[in-house]
DNA sequence: CGAACGCCTTGATCCGGATCAAACCTAGGG
DNA sequence: CCCTAGGTTTGATCCGGATCAAGGCGTTCG
């Protein structure tokens, strides 16, 4: 269920242009999300479309057996929530304490339909995310877990325009579930880039990328 | 580089009704390739839109050291080569000898900029690949050797609307590619699930589902 | 018809990452 | 300020799938 719409606070400016501003930036709701809130289920009815504005979210499906498996991690500026279909076929929660705008997908499409810049934008959005889960299967199918928690790095340094020490917003639980490992190998392998000198880790939240160019060679 | 075209035969009438059908119907080339060869190539210039008219194609990446993982297997009626940039990201190859359907990146944008209905298509297509990529994600992430083989069969069934036996277009190699596996594992799993009984291999490329209720069973 | 190549299957062994099990922070709350 | 609880790290062991290594087909070509 989605949660409710707390309060319509101004946002702060941190989210990336995009040619879908003009409707985002539109007067609206700016809900707040606490860290590890819901900001919509699974199996919902998909009827708005998302833009971080300032916080981080991820998005996750869930086996009958319990594994989950994130989709995706959103950064201020990044949208989620737009679907094909009426229906949401994720979850998304806020990972740290997070504010959102929101638009009714019947606006979305409406303006589509009347401005091809629109249309082209939403075009845009969808294949930026297809492009971003291709990686995401490269990642999942052909390299070891080292590979891949060096990667997560780097895209988190880029995705919020860190230079070389980074606010890792999510816990090893949920770098876990992105990457497709265990939260013990994740941490063995965070201890070892360390030991390597790769990286440092002044605390648990917090990485220093002290050899970027060797992070960048492991992602092949 | 792009293969020359060869013939502009007229096409088999096998391809999915879809939005961009007025496009894809219109008098053009009609392409064949033969098994393996390659339809176009990572990095090339994206200038065109493909769709599979009969036969079967993969879209692939490959690492510095080899390493390849198939991104999506595309049947008839499926697109594939849509791309954001003007560039290619995979490489794509007949995987059996194949007819495609061609249309230029710029006749479409210009007729998605025209057509609200083109517009949308091409987000249909574009979230319908998201979609796919989602699905493999979770399928890398969180499945088992033996549920992702039971997984691949089910897809290829539904996509080329086999019944109970089933074509396989692909060789071992490329299902090993596709699930993030060895040639061995998915040639074990595949006699094991032979062994239970729940598929029969008359030939290697020739699956018949027995007992597709407990392969679904498997797909969690 | 027979040879030979390419793919596939099967076997033996290895290893990366999972699982099971403690200890260790560290941020909150009393 | 201490206590507690959750998240994290570390250790020991296990196991699923990778790797290494032969054999079996079909299939094509001589």
């Amino acid at each position: 269920m989605l949660s409710p719409i707390r309060t319509a606070k101004s946002f702060e400016p941190t989210a990336h242009v995009t040619g879908l501003d003009a409707v985002f930036g539109m007067p609206g709701a700016c809900p707040r999300f606490v860290r590890d809130e819901e900001i919509f289920g699974e199996g919902e009815a998909a009827d708005y479309v998302y833009q971080v504005v300032s916080g981080a979210v991820r998005t996750y499906r869930i086996l009958r057996d319990g594994r989950r498996q994130i989709d995706e991690f959103h950064f201020a500026g990044d949208h989620f929530g737009l679907e094909l279909s009426d229906l949401h076929r994720v979850t998304a929660e806020a990972m740290t304490d997070t504010t959102v705008r929101m638009i009714r997908r019947g606006a979305l499409s409406d303006l589509a339909a009347q401005r091809g810049d629109a249309a082209r934008a939403i075009f845009r959005l969808t294949a930026e995310g297809l492009q971003r889960s291709q990686d995401h299967v490269l990642m999942l199918g052909r390299r070891s877990a080292c590979e891949r928690v060096a990667g997560l790095l780097l895209d988190i340094a880029e995705r919020t325009h860190a230079k070389a020490e980074l606010d890792v917003p999510m816990s090893r639980q949920d770098m876990a579930d992105y990457l497709g490992l265990t939260i013990e190998t994740v941490s063995r392998t965070l201890t070892s880039l360390q030991d390597e000198g790769l990286i440092a880790l002044p605390t648990v939240r917090h990485v220093v990328l002290q050899d970027r160019s060797a992070l960048e060679r492991m992602t092949a």
